[in-house]
DNA sequence: CACAACTACTTGACATAACAAAGTAGATGT
DNA sequence: ACATCTACTTTGTTATGTCAAGTAGTTGTG
């Protein structure tokens, strides 16, 4: 059961969010996302989500001196981002509610966060 | 935005679900799928997770003769797929409501389901 | 001053899984 | 004979997360 496989596309949006709450640089998501329980996840892992949001055109990057450390590259999500990040919430919205009603409606009523789904 | 990147890992517990609930094969699962909103699934995205499945000891195949085709692969969920479908449920729960709380847990009260993630 | 520790970003090679497209084949009906 | 539906296989492509290693600025300790 390889967790990662579960992450892929989940990430990119859950970053997309972030960015969009305020300008942020890569670092902080990183600390961001470990708090909101996104644990152990590598520099690696991170940047090349920033890249690629970046190459779409969903974020904007600016270069500024860190006050404790190397250059930071902030990240401003654009109009454009705004638009895609409320797309995929919709198309995740949908998937979820698809995957919850096949996982967690069987013959038992088993149930996933308290609420009625089944 | 990629949908078949957030489907990764979810197809495969979703499919070992629907085994769990009865024997079945690969045919019918695809349009239970369907049935389930898993529109434009190929054959081609099906059957190699059925082939995963089946190596790694969560299924157990038998073939029998169809009444209206060529010959069928009939899957049943073994105790090991049981134990680890009850574990990727786990670990689904836990991303889906890592990713919520940051999907939809912003400045304003959006909200995903209707009750109360926030 | 040398060195560790923390911050901060980069790069390259890799594994996994969904997907499209094409193929093989049995059964049925016209 | 041919189309159609059922049913499974195979091959190559692509996207994305992950590991590992590297580069580099700043601060504090001995």
């Amino acid at each position: 059961m390889d967790e990662s496989q579960l992450l892929k596309g989940i990430l990119e949006g859950c970053i997309l969010s972030i960015i969009a709450k305020g300008e942020t640089y890569g670092y902080e998501i990183l600390s961001q996302l470990e708090e909101d329980g996104f644990e152990g996840l590598g520099e690696g892992t991170l940047y090349p989500v920033l890249t690629r949001l970046d190459k779409k055109g969903y974020i904007l990057c600016r270069k500024a001196k860190s006050p404790l450390g190397p250059i930071r590259k902030y990240y401003s999500i654009t109009e454009n981002g705004k638009e895609n990040l409320e797309k995929f919430k919709e198309v995740y919205k949908k998937m979820t509610q698809k995957a919850d009603k096949i996982l967690f409606c069987n013959d038992l009523n088993e149930e996933k966060g308290g609420d009625g789904i089944c």
